[in-house]
RNA sequence: GCCCUCUUAGCUCAGUGGAUAGAGCGUCUGCCUCCGGAGCAGAAGGUCGCAGGUUCGAAUCCUGCAGAGGGCGCCA
């Protein structure tokens, strides 16, 4: 349940912040014009909150402040409820108040202030539910950030969408928002991915060579030495191992990024920068300092640096951390931490004022020292770290296996070609981020009610079907232009007032809800409330369609008014989807 | 052993101090001479893991216990 402070809004929020300071401050004139004719006493006013009732039968809104202040007044709730209510009552956004409940004051609003809904749908198109509580701010969104050393396992899809999505609704509510993909091509892991391509390179080229201990052992592994092997032929075989093994982690390298940002761009996930840790450790201009080098003596200027059995460590201790932290191991080699801690100060040094890093469940013990370091470096309670839980494979209620010890597994490319785009990315965002997701991926395919996605797109469909049968077309004609045949059948005159049965105005009600639901999923970061909301507004347009005859042509007037209204549902559902990355078919 | 997260309807999950705890799926019952039935309506279904505490009020905050998952390296 959201409450609102009372108080100044940001005048950029239009409908619903609107209505929450009018009804605010219609709340506040009450109890102080009851104060002044002596019904109740108060000393302090209270800060009236307003909230959503979950009960629909409890009005659009609902307040408190009869409850907070009953103790102060010498007052039952409900008796100063009461003085509140009636000194509401005759504004015309307003349809009636009840005392209900311990107390409760609720707000019925009026068809004239729900109307005004469809007209900012309307007016704003694709900005519609758009706001600016970012200011501008600049906001920095790393995701993924999967190793350059194989392909994408569906955890990685499901923090492209989450990272994505999460980026859409940023920008939607008003920041100015950079996607970044950070490319762990630094480190060991590299050093074995090379040896296993050039190992299977050999084999290829029939050598009797043993595989290594600790290689990656996948198929995709022969499949890019198979690659070089056509390519280069033959020649990497008698030359040194380093010299073998050097070439092959470069070339490798390359195809796995081309790849990851092949399948990435296929399910509409396009980064801004690609940052390689390995610029990390080189030497800055001049030959100076690299930057890890730098960030670790910016530390240690900040006192949080000290040597000990050979090692560099940071105090991360002070910061919450459990223990401090090694950044050069006493064989001169920094850490993985070090060079994140340089990333980390990189990122803040390119400006950002805030910075979100989603990363996969298993770096969840790794939060604190960041943290940490990020404090230390002079940017505390700039860095939010979310935490991406992982995937389970279903096909039709049975898990599907994966073993990561022979690499078998269902990659999120192959996940993707599976079930679509739009149902991947629908369904990695219908649960709460930080939640092990369960992915039917029978489910996904099927094209039914069971189906969210298709539930949503469906709704969508109809309404562009309704536009076309209302202008005279075949409801499968898809060469009709939905844009311009709104524009002939609707317009600024259309009489919005003939809109007030129970499924009209639950249809506003819904839209006015999407701000809200904008403003709370950006400042949770929790892009799956989009998901929830479109399904809501899908349900309630169905409702709705089913009760309302739209297109009548011995009602011109009330047909144009149910076109509009279907119209703003279609605006807001196609901006939901949008955030979500989805589709919004106009035929299916 | 220590730290973090989770435990809500048969299943999958919403709900971070308010009212009779919600949704989808599944089950059962209805609705197409009518704009897309890929739809709608209704019913059944609950000790919010357990036990205390704080509060006018707790699924929600605190403590303890039980169960599930994850993390605890001079790895990345």
């Amino acid at each position: 349940m959201r409450r609102y402070p009372c108080g100044p809004r940001p005048s950029t929020l239009e409908v619903a912040a609107a209505v929450i300071e009018t009804l605010s401050s219609l709340l506040s004139n009450a109890l102080l014009a009851a104060r002044d004719a002596g019904e109740i006493e108060l000393d302090s006013l209270p800060e009236p909150h307003l909230e959503r009732p979950r009960d629909p039968s409890h009005g659009d809104w609902s307040s408190n402040v009869a409850m907070q202040s009953a103790k102060e007044a010498g007052l039952p709730p409900r008796q100063i409820a009461e003085i509140v209510a009636k000194r509401m009552i005759g504004h015309p956004d307003i349809a009636g108040v009840e005392v209900a409940g311990p107390g409760f004051i609720n707000i019925r609003l009026s068809a004239h202030a729900l109307q005004r809904v469809l007209r900012e749908a309307r007016e704003a198109g694709s900005d519609f539910g758009s706001l600016d509580i970012g200011a501008g701010e600049k906001v920095q969104v790393e995701f993924v950030s999967a190793n350059p050393v194989g392909p994408m396992h569906v955890g990685h899809g499901r923090w492209a969408a989450l990272g994505d999505s999460m980026a859409r609704v940023l920008e939607h509510a008003g920041y100015e928002v950079e996607r970044e993909f950070y490319v762990n091509d630094a480190g060991v892991q590299m050093d074995v991915f090379g040896k296993s391509v050039a190992t299977r390179y050999l084999e290829l080229c029939g050598r009797d060579v043993e595989f290594p201990e600790d290689g990656y052992r996948g198929q995709y592994i022969v499949e890019i030495a198979r690659e070089i092997l056509a390519e280069e032929g033959e020649s990497w075989a008698d030359t040194s191992a380093e010299e073998r093994e050097a070439h092959f982690t470069e070339k490798a390298y390359a195809q796995v990024l081309e790849h990851l940002k092949h399948v990435l761009h296929g399910m509409g996930v396009d980064f801004d920068v690609w940052f390689s840790e390995r610029t990390l450790h080189e030497p800055g201009p001049d030959g100076g300092p690299s930057e890890v080098e730098e960030a670790i003596a910016s530390l240690r200027e900040a006192g949080y640096i000290f040597e000990h059995e050979g090692a560099t460590w940071f105090r991360s201790t002070p910061f919450g951390d459990d223990k401090d932290r090694v950044l050069k191991k006493s064989d001169g080699e920094y850490t993985y931490f070090a060079a994140d801690i340089a990333y980390h100060k990189d990122k803040f040094d390119r400006g950002f004022d805030r910075v979100i890093d989603i990363w996969g469940a298993d770096h969840h013990g790794y939060i604190k020292r960041m943290e940490a370091a990020v404090a230390a470096l002079g940017h505390e309670g700039k860095l939010t770290v979310v935490i991406g839980q992982l995937v389970n494979l279903f096909r039709a209620g049975e898990v599907v296996r994966m073993s990561k010890r022979t690499g078998e597994m269902v990659t999120f490319e192959e996940l993707l070609e599976d079930v679509g785009v739009d149902a991947a990315r629908y369904f990695f965002l219908r649960r709460s981020t930080d939640q092990p997701l369960d992915f039917d991926i029978q489910l996904a395919k099927e094209q039914s009610s069971e189906n969210p996605v298709y539930y949503v797109q469906y709704a969508h469909a109809r309404i562009c079907a309704i536009l076309r049968k209302a202008a005279g077309a075949d409801t499968a004609d898809t060469s009709v232009d939905i844009e311009a045949t709104v524009a002939d059948l609707i317009s600024d005159d259309t009489p919005l007032h003939l809109l007030e049965t129970d499924a009209e105005l639950s249809l506003m009600r819904k839209l006015a809800e999407f701000e809200e639901v904008v403003e709370v999923a950006a400042r949770q970061l929790t892009p799956f409330k989009l998901t929830r909301y479109a399904e809501d507004l899908a349900a309630t347009f169905h409702q709705f369609y089913t009760l309302c005859r739209v297109v009548d042509p011995d009602a011109p007037d009330m047909t144009a008014a149910r076109l509009y209204a279907a119209d703003a549902t279609r605006i807001a559902l196609s901006t939901v989807l949008s955030l979500v990355g989805v589709s919004a078919p106009e035929r299916m």
